[in-house]
DNA sequence: ACCCCTCCGGCAATCGGTTGCAACGGATTC
DNA sequence: GAATCCGTTGCAACCGATTGCCGGAGGGGT
């Protein structure tokens, strides 16, 4: 990470306050003072060199002692997606919490981009006294080189010997299966989100283990944008082969494939049922309502900040660990006859 | 602004290069070298002074000659409420145009608090190179104070000499009201946001002129929380003296409204036609979908952006405008006859 | 034995704004 | 006329990490 990697080039270089003191003839220390001490510079001293500040284009920041070592109150949240409203709940947990503390939570979107997250990371690390990771694409090796330098939380992804929080994946795809299955369900469908996420290979294998549980087939279809273009792109490969029951990555995808089968006249829950995951819509929107793994956001982002803050001690070497549970909605009913064999286009 | 209200206190104060010099018997440049120059220090020494690093628990951060001047590359956009898609979508379009020129967008919620937003934007504005205030609830002054450090675009919010864009409320409200004119409505209600808004007095003020162009009648009820839960308790004044035609300040009031009106056994359009303003929702969700006020909200983020890197040259003196068009959807129809009087409660 | 080159660590300057201390000058007071 | 005081300004140190330059130590070649 070099110097011209971190901050922008500084060819255009704003004056300073030894422009404005020569310009104005004064020494610097009277410059200085007019901004940030009023009162303690003569008015017409003061007048003056405003005046030439104006002219050099001097805008003056107040830069109180700021050196590596000194604390802004500033914490940064990266998430992969904010549209995502699973993640704008954690940033909510994550302000709400951190302004107890009277510190400002600052949010990065890094749009799903290895690059940009990178990138970002890198420039705000100077700057804040904390960082937390919603859902990061970077390698481990990059994660544990930023939390040599502050301190971090890694949240939705398992790191060992790094402040993390995950939620408990494996039970809420076993509620998810189990419920499936209770149903009627025989076999499902996952719709696979983002390779680079730890939380979709871990739902992978929660729904396949949860599957050879209760004696269901289970088929892996993706990987699909995280999204509801993502979830409705996946209708087409899905119909070639098309399951009574369908889990997806997260909530966002489960949408867009239920308004996909719908644009096709293919209902849900009528003719397939369908789970999501991270309950992350407001349940009033949406039709059918959607079942989903609800995990509590808010408490994660909560959680996160209090960890970076040191307000909560976080479970020495491994992940803190917090529960998930199923919420039934509307998206799921039993599997008719002949379904799902009647929609093989 | 004091130094204390900027930056946190300093009282546990992180060690420095100096510390771990005097411990590991070296010189500081040393040590300096042993992080940043990988290679520059014999690897004997370069142990040692790791060592000595991890028991005084010195963090090392890549500190590039920061100094006030320098650009970091970063922007901030602080918009009222993150929850409100409306400016999730400003911050998309600053996001995307900010990404295209290399630089990292730090979004800040300040929750409709004056005192967050104030406080949020004085612990930035030393580390970015721009800010965008996309709803701001402070004062002209302290805008105008702001601006006089570093670049900025007020959106939302006219400000003479301050750069700004605005949309076009106005003609967006007169479309609103001929449209519910032309339906045969000839009583409104006006349910109205934030008193510190000056998107709320403005849409008030071009509502009540609308209203006098085509000989309707109008009511202004408010203020009210501008999310859906503002909404939802507009409905019981409302009903007091209902109206066939009511326009919210925003979309999620609408949304909150129409959901507390079915509560109630009231539909709409059927009993009532409902107008929002945004064009927030994604149209696929709510029931019934939202007519309203379509401004272009990421074409607003990315204008800003570009203003702030100076791509483009903002119109000088006084606000640029953007235009605002009707988008009628399906909360809206002909009011039936009898309504709204049966409504009265 | 001499020269040269490389490797490594230290010294000191630098960035830009802040601040403790001292100096200066005019006005007031004895 | 000298002592005192106060408001105003300048000088120089400081913050913490980086970096150009230099010099000492050690190795290899002739």
């Amino acid at each position: 990470m070099s110097h011209d990697e971190v901050l922008g080039d500084s060819d255009a270089r704003r004056p300073t306050i030894y422009d404005v003191a020569k310009a104005s003839k004064v020494s610097p220390s009277t410059v200085s003072r007019t901004f940030s001490k009023p009162g303690r510079v003569s008015a017409a001293t003061a007048d003056r060199i405003r005046r030439v500040a104006d002219e050099l284009e001097y805008h003056h920041v107040p830069h109180p002692r700021f050196t590596p070592t000194t604390k802004t109150g500033m914490l940064a949240v990266v998430v992969a997606d904010l549209t995502n409203p699973f993640f704008l709940d954690i940033v909510q947990g994550a302000r709400h919490e951190a302004s107890m503390h009277r510190n400002t939570v600052l949010v990065i979107d890094a749009q799903e981009s290895l690059d940009d997250e990178r990138e970002a990371v890198g420039r705000v690390v100077p700057f804040v006294d904390g960082i937390v990771l919603a859902a990061s694409r970077m390698r481990e090796g990059s994660i544990r080189a930023v939390a040599r330098q502050r301190a971090l939380v890694v949240l939705n992804r398992p790191m060992p010997d790094v402040p993390s929080a995950v939620t408990d994946n494996a039970r809420g795809m076993h509620l998810a299966v189990e419920h499936l299955s209770r149903l009627g369900h025989r076999t499902l469908t996952y719709l696979a989100g983002p390779e680079a996420s730890w939380a979709d290979s871990m739902r992978w294998r929660s729904i396949a283990e949860a599957a050879t549980d209760h004696g269901l087939r289970v088929r892996r279809l993706g990987p699909f944008a995280p999204t509801a273009e993502g979830g409705g792109s996946a209708v087409e490969h899905y119909l070639a082969r098309p399951t009574t029951g369908v889990v997806a990555y997260n909530d966002p995808m489960a949408m867009g494939f239920i308004e996909e089968l719908a644009a096709r006249g293919i209902r849900a829950p009528d003719d397939v049922s369908v789970i999501g995951f991270d309950d992350s819509f407001d349940p009033r929107f949406g039709d059918p309502v959607l079942t989903t793994v609800a995990v509590p956001h808010r408490i994660l982002g909560r959680f996160a900040v209090q960890m970076l803050l040191g307000t909560r001690v976080a479970p020495a070497g491994r992940p803190a660990m917090l529960p998930a549970e199923l919420v039934v909605r509307r998206s799921t009913g039993k599997p008719v006859d002949g379904a799902p064999h009647r929609l093989a286009s």
